[in-house]
DNA sequence: AAACGCAGCAACCGCCATACA
DNA sequence: CTGTATGGCGGTTGCTGCGTT
């Protein structure tokens, strides 16, 4: 459903619905690298209409370079903080969207009365619910619900007992989190074919699998890019930029392929080749 | 079939907190 | 201490779809 309509604002920056091809460039750059800076990853997304491929993490001089050459030549079609948000409310590993649960909303309702509006700190304790998910949900559906119920002293809302609603109390599993490859699938948590078998700090919810969002993942998966620990153990091709970029390509091209090849283009730029499409020389 | 009104919700806006130079 | 950049949060907007008239 569409939200605020296409347009650009003062700065050129798009603005409104996002469209498939932006969604897809963002997942694919996020999952790839996670996000070391909102305000910069547009740019290296590709969220630009003529320049889609080659985009690495300037964690490497050359691709600093690569970026800062088309920093000055470009603009940038969507703000950081767009890409946050749609990442954050749509976009992400795991989220559900519509169908609320009778036990999803009697913990909102529950959180809601505890502690008001901190739609962010119940987000929390909905695994793959958004904080603006749960917010619509509240002020389109339970609070009128609430209200009804308050008027007719109906109990249809079953309230959680405050030890339940309590927010050191934590509803959800609680897991390690972690980045996992397993059959060229990328995703967060434990493993499907591991979760059941997890004793380590699974809390017996083993039907909420793999992912939660609690504030300690939450800081550590959002804050920090997407860093493969066995780089070491790649070997590096002359024509690669660095091992950690071989790394990530190879998970890449397991995970999301489509998004930067055609079928006729199965390579990975190096430097050369990149300058000689991308860059021109005097 | 057309017009209208409302609900749902994606996305924007503005403010605040924090980090950093 | 001050200014700036960035991220996060809650409130609000406005488009779309659907039901009603």
């Amino acid at each position: 459903m569409m939200g605020k309509g296409s347009c650009c604002d003062k700065n050129g920056l798009k603005k409104g619905a996002w469209t498939e091809d932006e969604d897809r460039k963002l997942t694919a750059y996020i999952t790839r690298y996670g996000h070391w800076n909102w305000g910069l990853l547009p740019q290296f997304a590709g969220m630009r209409d003529h320049f889609t491929s080659s985009y690495f993490p300037p964690v490497d001089f050359n691709i600093f370079i690569l970026w800062f050459f088309d920093f000055l030549c470009l603009g940038v079609s969507r703000s950081g903080k767009s890409c946050r948000l749609r990442w954050m409310n749509y976009l992400r590993p795991n989220m559900k969207h519509g169908n609320f649960t009778e036990d999803e909303d009697n913990v909102i309702i529950s959180l809601q009365n505890k502690i008001g509006n901190k739609w962010s700190k119940i987000a929390s304790k909905l695994p793959g619910r958004s904080d603006n998910e749960i917010k619509n949900r509240w002020n389109t559906h339970l609070k009128k619900r609430v209200q009804h119920d308050q008027v007719s002293g109906s109990k249809h809302t079953r309230t959680l007992e405050p030890d339940q609603a309590n927010l050191d109390v934590n509803p959800v599993i609680e897991t390690d989190v972690e980045f996992q490859h397993e059959d060229g699938i990328l995703f967060l948590g434990v493993p499907p074919s591991e979760s059941s078998s997890s004793s380590s700090s699974s809390t017996g919810s083993s039907d909420l699998t793999p992912q939660t969002f609690d504030d300690e993942m939450v800081g550590d998966f959002w804050t920090e890019p997407f860093l493969p620990d066995n780089e070491a153990s790649i070997p590096l091709g002359d024509n690669l930029w660095s091992p950690f970029n071989f790394v990530n390509d190879f998970i890449y091209q397991s995970s999301c392929q489509d998004m930067f090849m055609t079928d006729d283009e199965v390579f990975w730029p190096t430097f050369d080749t990149y300058v000689e499409d991308n860059v021109e020389i005097n």
